[in-house]
DNA sequence: AGCTCTTATGAATCATTGA
DNA sequence: GTCAATGATTCATAAGAGC
């Protein structure tokens, strides 16, 4: 039993500490939702924006090493505001990262469809933050195909009777045939997604509030990853990540300091609905540092 | 005759010399989409990237200058995929823009529904651009209730054709702004909108071709000014700020190097429809520098 | 007027080819 | 070797034509 399923691990510690134990071109994705400056204070002594590049750098390093080469970090992450302003902490981290040796491959966006309501006199709601993306090489794993989505009626149109559109776009093509081209749209219903999610906040969840809901590490671990590949998340958090993780039969590891927090992770992925004949708590492994 | 209306100027010109000309603290809003790095080649001599914030800074240093203190300069960029990563430019841009004097107050979205096509294998479309909000003081003029929007998905339909039914609605005017229209809304709710703006770019018009659509500069002007208050956009293009101004009552100068460009800006300018009883050319001033 | 269907095209990006 | 030009790929929208 639980040969096949996916392991999920939860760790507790500093992932400072923790990943420095890992070896090297281990993971094939790094999703995390870090501690935003000045936030939960009280876990990691309250990262002051100006110490926030800083305090981000070793943990940084270590992920980029036990990242595979042809894996990805995904950063979700926004600047907080300050006196006004918006602060620069995250700019000057991606500019950080950079030098440390990341590709900055491309900056998603994820619209917050529902946000938190307020009102103030000189600006409107926060409803989106960034999910960067970083690799190690211009050569990684993506799987476009696996987060599609229901495409409009223009396929289905197109296909009926070509426009004259089509035509002369192809005809400008040398030598290839006609039958080659269409093909490309037969069947489809499918389109491809930009680079902005529209994803509503989990809300009115009792147990957990976690920072982002399911769908977004869904997304990325179905985009990055294949089954059996291995994810990692260093701010853990309530466990979202090694939940989807875990659904959607990648092996995890989760890394979170706070005793409670690891707590309500480990109880969450005890709960998680699994292939038909496995235990719920098959490949659970939970270690403490 | 043309006492009350707006004067809308169009200057052929280089904006680093032509704003040298103008007055300390005179616009209430900049509104801008600059040549993007390495885009617009011909116009512009395509500016290299890593030469960009360097091209961009005497020019900011003037629009700091003539800005009001209550005022607020709109920077719509993106920026550019190289080698596989996204250019880091807007980012040390904005870095530079505050060690200037600016302050970062806010950055918007504009989602792009309909984005330029194509596929690759590295990266899905690109959905967004930034539209940097700086500021002078925190203090500065806001106008929330001018943009609210209907609440329901009726506000989605609204935004999406903003453009082109409050030009043509735009001399029953109404005080709020958004035509006689939205007369039927007065009384329901109506929500603040967020930070985060889904317009449509316009293609397929023959006419003018903007980079951006009506609706984008139309919102902030809405939003950062009253009527009567002066618009300024360095880098005008075809004039689609001008125009947007001068159908809200908003006096206007656009500044654009291209001399066709220049043309075509002044040409639609006078096919903007104004309130009953005014000239179509009242108070079009089209120096050249 | 209100439909449907046709057509054009947009601040794109990457791989390949040629200078 | 680097760099510039070209071709291939792709989808949401609006204008316009036709009914």
């Amino acid at each position: 039993m639980g040969v096949n399923l996916p392991s999920a691990e939860i760790c507790q510690g500093d992932c400072a500490q923790l990943l420095a134990g890992r070896a090297d071109d281990s993971f094939d994705l790094i999703f995390t939702s870090p501690p935003y400056a000045d936030r939960r204070a009280k876990t990691y002594g309250g990262i002051k924006p100006e110490k926030y590049v800083e305090w981000f750098l070793p943990r940084s390093e270590q992920m980029l090493r036990v990242l595979k080469p042809t894996g990805t970090f995904v950063l979700n992450i926004k600047e907080k505001v300050e006196k006004g302003e918006r602060h620069t902490y995250v700019l000057e981290l991606i500019l950080a990262l950079r030098k440390q040796g990341w590709l900055w491959t491309e900056e998603y966006i994820w619209h917050k469809r529902n946000c938190h309501p307020g009102k103030w006199p000189n600006r409107f709601r926060d409803a989106w933050e960034r999910c960067l993306q970083f690799n190690k090489s211009r050569h990684f794993k993506m799987n476009q195909e696996s987060v599609r989505v229901p495409m409009g009626d223009w396929a289905g149109k197109r296909l009926k009777t070509l426009g004259k559109n089509d035509t002369s776009r192809f005809n400008s093509q040398v030598g290839s045939g006609f039958g080659k081209n269409i093909a490309n749209w037969v069947g489809r219903d499918l389109a491809f997604p930009s680079n902005v999610l529209h994803l509503a906040t989990e809300c009115g969840n009792k147990n957990h509030s976690a920072a982002f809901p399911m769908a977004l590490p869904q997304w990325f671990i179905k985009l990055f990853t294949s089954e059996g590949d291995w994810v990692l998340d260093p701010f853990v958090g309530s466990g979202t990540t090694s939940i989807a993780a875990r659904e959607l039969g990648r092996n995890s590891l989760g890394i979170e300091i706070k005793e409670e927090y690891c707590d309500a992770a480990r109880r969450e992925l005890k709960r998680t609905k699994l292939k038909t004949g496995a235990k719920a708590d098959d490949g659970l492994l939970f270690a403490t540092a």
